[in-house]
DNA sequence: AACTTTACGTGCGTAATCGTACATCTGACT
DNA sequence: AGTCAGATGTACGATTACGCACGTAAAGTT
């Protein structure tokens, strides 16, 4: 019902806090299996829990009543869900669920609210990355109505490969239409120029990223922002360790 | 260099305080005029003040290098500005200016981290303001993944509808475009469609709502989730007041 | 091995929006 | 009253993505 010992920490968020702070929140966490589809948190209704991903990935989606659904969020080791628990919210209209399964350490609403009360650092780092995440929410809006679905896909990819040990991951095409909020044999057509260009290789129901620095090259500017400030403000500060 | 008497004040957000609580918060604030395209936020820049928008109507867009802007956040009466410093952030990469000239309540970021400090109430209603902030910015990245022009254009003059007290409000094709992310002539061919179904009234830089009911119905799903999230967390909640 | 499910590939007419160019109009200023 | 910049109106080919329909292919199931 506790994570004791230090080493086996691969979330990063965790892993920026001091020792005392760092043993505080620990022992509050248990480590849960996350399988493809396992949803985290169901729109509008009241959350339950925290999760620090170790492995994996989680999708933040927004939907409406007329059955449009996309992505507005991407988190795995970097971040955590249930957000709005810190924010004195106890449920949210988006829907989170996983993406790509690994692994999370997961705490309890009333444990995660008593932390942040308590522990000054864990808050002000749990506040830092959730206004990355809103920057990562506003990129998603400048790519949509910006960039053509080539470079978003080429983001995407980018932002999933940020997240995964592997170079290579699970993912439909399916899956990856609704994140891109574009119809599916669209992402069929992009894969394919994306692959024509030697930047990936797919198989079914997989993708593996062979030439990074290329997809990049693609991906331009839609791609980065976000990810810059989250070196910059959690990272890179020493005064956050 | 504060704000004394009580009925002036029109910000929603400073207006579901307790009156010990509100007191300490007008006393760090003093009153300013907003004119149209004042900066209130440089990208990158180090935050100096939050604003308690009293009237008009400001914007947060992000931009790339490459020119490419888009807005991913509307601030009037019912918000502020400079959520970053909530997050215990310095800067971020948005830029947030005037759309629609107005006044506001300004705080130097000192005293609002202070305040934020010792005031849990407060910290709590700007904070849950910030989830609704999200809010907006994730149903702005689906609006802009998909709907088409004619609703997201309903989407916006409602929002700004919002938070004007009149039907009528000055705003340009030019700055409409900015704000969908779109070209200038399609905006202008948009309102056409919209004029024509006798929803709005367009002069040379105003924009009349004319039948509010009939421009919902056009947006569609695209409005009304962050809305009616304010409305249960912040507007609905006498917890709070 | 037959069957079922899930995922991928492809084509094509249609709609939306872009990109660009240019004409016109309005209000402010001199 | 004339001038001018900013704002708006219009046109049109090019591009992107939609919406559907249908075919194929790989993995799991019995």
């Amino acid at each position: 019902m506790a994570i004791s010992s230090q080493h086996t920490i691969r979330n990063n968020l965790l892993s920026r806090l001091r020792a005392d702070d760092r043993a505080a929140i620990l022992a509050a966490l248990d480590r849960v299996e996350l399988k493809r589809k396992d949803v985290l948190a169901q729109p509008n209704e009241p959350l339950t829990h925290v999760h620090f991903l170790e492995t994996g990935v989680a999708s933040v989606v927004v939907g409406t009543r007329d059955r449009r659904r996309i992505e507005v969020g991407i988190i795995g080791s970097e971040g955590a869900t249930g957000l709005p628990l810190l924010f004195d919210v106890d449920s949210t209209p988006h829907e989170t669920f996983i993406q790509i399964e690994g692994e999370a350490l997961r705490m309890s609403k009333d444990a995660f609210i008593g932390l942040i009360e308590q522990r000054p650092a864990f808050r002000r780092l749990m506040m830092r990355y959730a206004h990355i995440f809103q920057l990562f929410t506003a990129q998603t809006a400048l790519s949509h109505g910006s960039y053509t679905l080539e470079e978003r896909l080429a983001r995407w990819l980018l932002m999933c490969h940020d997240r995964v040990e592997k170079d290579e991951f699970p993912i439909t095409h399916e899956f990856l239409s609704v994140m891109l909020g574009v119809h599916r044999p669209g992402v069929t057509t992009t894969i394919h120029i994306l692959e024509g260009a030697g930047t990936i290789r797919a198989r079914r129901s997989h993708i593996e990223i062979v030439d990074r620095p290329k997809l990049e090259l693609i991906a331009g500017d839609s791609y980065g922002i976000p990810e810059a400030e989250y070196r910059r403000l959690i990272t890179d500060d020493v005064a956050l360790g």
